[in-house]
DNA sequence: TGTACATCAGTGAACGCGCGTTCACTGATGTAC
DNA sequence: TGTACATCAGTGAACGCGCGTTCACTGATGTAC
């Protein structure tokens, strides 16, 4: 690492990293933006050349966050294609591993109160997420007889909830309780079941 | 209501409530010590009367609502009896009316960042909450065949996290998006493939 | 019923603290000639 | 290659603020006799 003098080099990120961490440490709530200006080797005042404030520090690592986010989905999506069941099993995984590598994004993208409607770019980041998941119930339902086939964006809705309630609930230690089962295994079994639900897996497998 | 002197006469309550209705308008963070005293006409070092700092009054809030929790869901169960199944689903359906009626509580008790393990007061109801919905899962796991017989208590822990996912996603407008469909219906149909996929609801209801 | 007194729930002033933000500034960088 | 100068990323001091918490106090309540 090169030695700095005056200028950082690359403040912003420095930043963004420095507040990502924090808010992995102490929840979304004892993040402080002098704290990560401090860490970052800076004084506070500096953020203000790099960002409008508190709030707008907080975005940027959400906006990241939601960016590998979408990533990682996408990528989840492609690697099982052409198989619909095998590609939504794989989104649902996906996001667990997502939550559990990046928590500080994961915070900052759910739990910081921060609205995705924060700034366009957030809110176009976060809908090419919501878009794969989307796209990944959409081919599924294809497979179910038209009569008893839910609106594809409920099951992704479904989906969704279930992954982010594992996640809140059981991935984080967070309401002091120990999780009953790994974490994956509850969301892998959870989906199975519900997939079973639709009638794409049978019943006997 | 009694014009009140120097003393409040129920102050204690007092600040459970002002906690509450602060929770509820600003989320966790919002929360004050000083203007839940100032919100009931008190002095903030009054507080200091009946708790002991902010987190304890916190505690105090979450270990209210899971009272009512635990009751709500016990009603849930017992109203539906003896239907397993019925019962199940009802104690669902509870959670996300607890959720939606008790917005404060519900902040407090997993929202807050206090752990269930607190006080022994708050771990002992948050455990009468639990054991109700275990007990429901487990009796619903009986009509199921032993040998594709999930766990009860990952059954339960399933309904769970698609219950608590719906409500942080969906019946909150805190991600800025809309939800696509009432939370209601989409914990309810999310509920009915789950269990169709149980084999405990015949694939063509 | 009336007085004395213990109990206790509140006051109000004060504390030290760290926060987010502003401002005029200065040191480093890079470009024009 | 060397100098002059514009640009810009940082400093550091200061601000007003509200926070949680403490302390010695005082006013109200209720009980004993």
């Amino acid at each position: 690492m090169p030695k700095r003098g005056y200028h950082h080099g690359n403040l912003r990120q420095a930043l963004v990293d420095a507040a990502l961490a924090l808010i992995e440490a102490k929840g979304p709530t004892g993040f402080t933006l002098s704290e990560a200006a401090k860490q970052a080797g800076v004084t506070p005042a500096a953020v203000y050349r790099h960002f409008a404030g508190r709030e707008d520090l907080i975005a940027e690592a959400a906006r990241q966050g939601y960016e590998i986010f979408a990533d990682v989905m996408q990528y989840a999506y492609d690697k099982h294609q052409p198989s619909a069941l095998a590609a939504l099993e794989a989104t649902g995984r996906a996001y667990l591993a997502f939550a559990r590598r990046y928590p500080g994004h994961y915070i900052a993208m759910f739990e910081s109160g921060i609205s995705v409607n924060h700034s366009p770019e957030l809110a176009a980041v976060s809908a090419r997420a919501r878009g794969v998941q989307e796209r990944a119930a959409a081919e599924l339902s294809q497979h179910i007889p038209p009569g008893k086939r839910p609106p594809p964006t409920m099951v992704s809705a479904h989906i969704w909830a279930l992954s982010h309630g594992v996640v809140e609930l059981f991935a984080r230690n967070s309401p002091g309780t120990q999780s009953p089962f790994p974490p994956e295994a509850l969301l892998e079994s959870g989906i199975g079941v519900y997939l079973r639900g639709l009638g794409l897996i049978p019943p006997d497998s």
